[in-house]
DNA sequence: ACCGTGGTTGATACTCCGTCTCAATAATGC
DNA sequence: GCATTATTGAGACGGAGTATCAACCACGGT
């Protein structure tokens, strides 16, 4: 069932059935520059020649072939990383968006306690470590020196 | 500067200097009367003499104040509830969207490890477990004998 | 090489959640 | 009672994403 591990986004799509279009090609490689993570819209920007439902559509594709993640800022501002391994989380600078994945899922800790405290059960998780990435913190503080706005 | 706890939204509210108008009052009411939960399309349809944007006003500054928490459902839809504590994470029901809060933060085990192995600075983070509550549990296993679909 | 099928595309309209605008209104201080 | 100011509400607007639907083009079969 599981035809040998797909290595770029392009196999994905094609092991799942789906054509692998011009669209989609470009969608793919622009996507795949930006291992850190990349919105929709921006897609949109850089790929004018490609239509806006198209490019939803296609990052749609790969959420639901778990390709990509969705993660969310904390301004509910939504985001995609590539989907390196199958379950894991992130930490999302604040300033520039670009995410890190964390494996070590300590989080497992957390839902053992609570499965044995609910009553109910426990059907999935969502955890976004909110951080200023090194680059950001080094240019927040050349810059505080000078005039606060 | 801390002026006593408030220990009503009215009283909230008023602390921090807002004025108690009639359609807050209805926001409030409703709002206290849904402890694990609502969202301010709900509040909209409960109060159609109240207008939408006072709605999200309301909501957006018992959110300021601390006094109610946003949460982000599965799909992203959006859910707000009473903050009876600080800082606090919640469990939300796929189903029914009731929300219950489990203090114990052994999250602040994760923040611990990420913040050793983090070059960046951790501003914050979001945590959400999805579960069926167990009232919706038993409906589903009621439900489920019958007829799919 | 040609054709038919149906997966894809893209323009556009639409939804949902939420914010902004702005004139009208209500609450408070004096 | 009046002026000041916060607040309201209708509706326009915005971002993110989905639905629609005719046109299209990739691919398998012949």
């Amino acid at each position: 069932m599981v035809t040998s591990e797909p290595h770029t986004l392009q196999e994905g799509i094609e092991q799942a059935g789906h054509r692998l279009t011009y669209p989609r090609q470009a969608i793919l490689d622009l996507v795949a520059q930006h291992p850190d993570g990349f919105t929709a819209e921006e897609v949109c920007a850089q790929l004018p020649q490609v239509g806006r439902a198209t490019v939803y559509r296609t990052v749609k594709l790969l959420l639901d072939l778990g390709l990509v993640c969705k993660m969310t800022g904390p301004d509910g501002a939504p985001r995609y990383t590539l989907s390196v391994a199958g379950h894991h989380h992130h930490t999302l600078c604040v300033r520039c968006g670009a995410a890190a994945d964390f494996q070590r899922c300590t989080v497992d800790l957390i839902l053992q306690t609570l499965r044995a405290e609910t009553a109910g059960v426990i059907l999935g998780h969502r955890m976004e470590v909110y951080v200023l990435c090194p680059r950001c913190l080094e240019q927040e503080e050349t810059t505080s020196s000078g005039s606060p706005t």
